[in-house]
DNA sequence: CCTTAAAAGTTAACGTCGTTCATTTATGGA
DNA sequence: TCCATAAATGAACGACGTTAACTTTTAAGG
């Protein structure tokens, strides 16, 4: 056989992704063979290279289907805390780090790439990623206008919140000598210990506007 | 030949390590061949697996070796710090990332290290990596007598401290679209942020001893 | 001194894996 | 029905980690 019936014309491209995250997912590594990749597909390892130009451009594709499904968790939380911009920052984070603790390996694809992908691990400079930054600058700016960090750099400030949710996060991610729950606590807290500070910025200035 | 003069018994152990931390900030990459170590070292790559188990065994005592030299980096600072706490916060922090700046690898290595190494990548699991936690809570503690952090439960604020420093070196680090200048102005922004805001809470609280 | 056993490398070889090449087969239009 | 093209296959190559068998230096003992 060398090329198969057109009933099975499933997009080889999606699916190699798809499996792709599920076998680094199950393995807790993205140094998964082709061989293995292609055998979950349904094909053989040199059919991949129809799809993509070699193993580093399906590690790409894989990285930036993380930063969507990133994407979407968080835009969800944004919509339900519409309401609420400095709950948003608590829960948009708490979002944040279940995604990472739940998808470690993806977690790690997405901002601590082997350097052979050739990408930039700079999280915003994607699309996807310019726009989970993004919301983040809205529940900032939002927050601000309820006397959260008064006067403060929403850029500034942005950047140091992302540095520490995804500092807490990649510290605990991968420490074998924590479970599931310790890890999650050990994160959560940090986010608290954050927020308190945030929070403690706008209680000499209750909300500005009533 | 077979066996060396004893003449070169030069510790391949200790020179393994060297020339492979070389090779990898060279090459950006700890993805580097055993023969090119061995070469470096002047041996034949099976040579090293009587000095090392493994491929894992090398890199583990590479990152070993990286927490070492970045606890002398920060013990110097906290030395010549003394009599400073909450400047050591800063100076501390600005070593931190100036060390993660100028060996982009080898941090990564060390706080980001491939499953395949079986260590947690939790820094304060390891000897070293407790101590460099260790000076960062002492700053955090003297802080606090100057009337920094009111209050605050210490280990919770060094966690979080080290996340966000973490969080803005690892983000980044590898950041192609940035020349190292920049990427050492957009790490420093965000310590300076951290360090205003944890001003913030003492200016209420002037020096308690005094 | 000579012999001998252990030590420490070296060369050769194997297995895995990414990648390429030539080949084969299904597809869609003339 | 026949042909050009697309798409995937099986075989093969090269790099690399690792192991096995061999070789030679070192150190000790008779």
């Amino acid at each position: 056989m060398a090329r198969p019936r057109k009933a099975q014309e499933l997009d080889i491209g999606r699916r190699a992704v798809e499996e792709t995250i599920r076998l680094v997912a199950q393995r807790g590594d993205f140094d998964v063979p082709l061989t293995e990749v292609a055998l979950a597909v349904g094909c053989t390892a040199p059919a991949l290279y129809g799809h993509f130009r070699n193993k580093c451009a399906l590690l790409i594709a894989m990285r930036d289907e993380g930063f969507n499904r990133l994407y979407e968790v968080k835009a969800a939380v944004s919509e339900r805390m519409r309401s609420d911009p400095f709950g948003y920052l608590r829960e948009g984070s708490y979002a944040y780090a279940r995604f990472a603790l739940h998808n470690p390996t993806l977690y790690r694809l997405m901002f601590s790439p082997p350097p052979k992908l050739g990408v930039g691990d700079d999280p915003w400079s994607s699309e996807n990623g310019r726009r989970v930054l993004a919301l983040l600058l809205n529940g900032l700016r939002e927050s601000q206008d309820h006397g959260y960090l008064p006067g403060a750099d929403l850029r500034r400030q942005g950047l140091m919140f992302w540095s520490t949710v995804h500092g807490a996060v990649s510290l605990n991610l991968e420490n074998q000598a924590m479970d599931p729950a310790a890890k999650w606590d050990a994160t959560r807290d940090v986010i608290d210990t954050l927020m308190e500070m945030i929070a403690a910025t706008g209680r000499r200035n209750p909300p500005a506007g009533s």
